[in-house]
DNA sequence: CGGGCCTTTGACTGGTTTCAACTTCTGTGG
DNA sequence: CCACAGAAGTTGAAACCAGTCAAAGGCCCG
């Protein structure tokens, strides 16, 4: 039933019968209550494709603390591609954000899906160089844009993305504390 | 002539004989001096492989600083792909750091190419990958690490790297100030 | 209605930037 | 081979952006 894995697919590259029925048969989805790890430090990264709901990606660092350091909502892929690649254990958390809907494909089905379905080569080839110049822009933001600039940009852009999830999210992903964030919003509010 | 771009690729594919003359024909190297830029801001960018010597891509924020967001040495692509899969102007330069050999394909001649050979299409999903890895890392050590930190995991880990280019690219490229470099260092001689 | 999580507030701290001046290095031409 | 100019690196003082900590207030959900 991952229809919107289809067709998104299908936005890139054309299929032929017997491809869409591979995917209909090796793709599954997953349905996720809010909340819930589908990767923890230490397992080995799958890819994950977020058909509904979304999707946050985090580290804990030395002191205890959450960092978030990516979101990935309907119709886009995430994974540790590091421990995926590797095979190796990884430094990350995948957490749903909201009640979601998830492909999971680990890494040998991913890559018997390729070989089975070859214009998924080109496909996935677009999605990450789509995925690069998102960190590409956004590690320029990084070094562009004070933190306050970096949340203004942000609510700008993704309106309705910032009122879905917590402050204390967006905080984490924009890189500062949510004490920060609370200031900065007491002085856009007067 | 581009003996090193063709191993590269046959690291991740196997190649035809028609492919090898292909990309023999297509793919020409062209021999750059020190500090020429490749792209300037307003331009469409290409893809650029480095067959030796190494690249910087940068910006220009509004005080006029560079700062410096990416390096490529030998066997790296480079590119903002933002603008290479739009075709809009870029916000960003590519310079070379010393002499350099660097092949150069515009979007279409490497759209064109991945036609004409398609095991390309695989090796660029890998490439790409691998590239989008590395920035997953980045980020992270961005949020994990004091600045301070960041310049010794990077001394520790590319430590040849680190001698060969100036000390205020790297600053920059780890973002924060020369001064601030020079500060660092002082602390650590003692 | 209550408990826990999220957000806000304020005071204090410190890592990092800014600016300006000085020193050292490097490459190029006489 | 030396001189010199410009580039790169160093220093120190002052200012600031943002983090830390602790405590209080608000809000959602059981």
């Amino acid at each position: 039933m991952p229809d919107a894995l289809l067709a998104h697919v299908r936005r890139y590259v054309s299929l032929r019968e017997e491809d869409i029925t591979l995917l209909r048969t090796r793709c599954t989805l997953r349905h996720v209550g809010k909340k819930q790890n589908l990767l923890t430090e230490g397992n080995v990264s799958p890819n994950f494709f977020v058909a509904k709901g979304g999707l946050r990606m985090f580290f804990i660092n030395e002191k205890g603390v959450e960092q978030t350091t990516q979101f990935a909502l309907e119709n886009w892929w995430l994974a540790d591609y590091h421990s995926f690649e590797t095979q190796q254990p990884s430094d990350f958390y995948i957490q749903t954000i909201e009640l979601s809907e998830v492909i999971v494909l680990d890494e040998p089905t991913h890559r018997q899906l390729l070989v089975d379905v070859p214009s998924l080569e080109r496909y996935f080839r677009l999605v990450q160089q789509r995925a690069y110049a998102a960190y590409q822009l956004r590690v320029k933001y990084i070094y562009d844009l004070s933190k306050e600039e970096r949340y203004r940009h942000f609510t700008e852009r993704f309106p309705e993305f910032a009122q879905r999830i917590p402050q204390y999210l967006l905080a984490s992903y924009l890189g500062f504390t949510p004490e920060y964030l609370s200031e900065i919003r007491r002085k856009r509010i007067s």
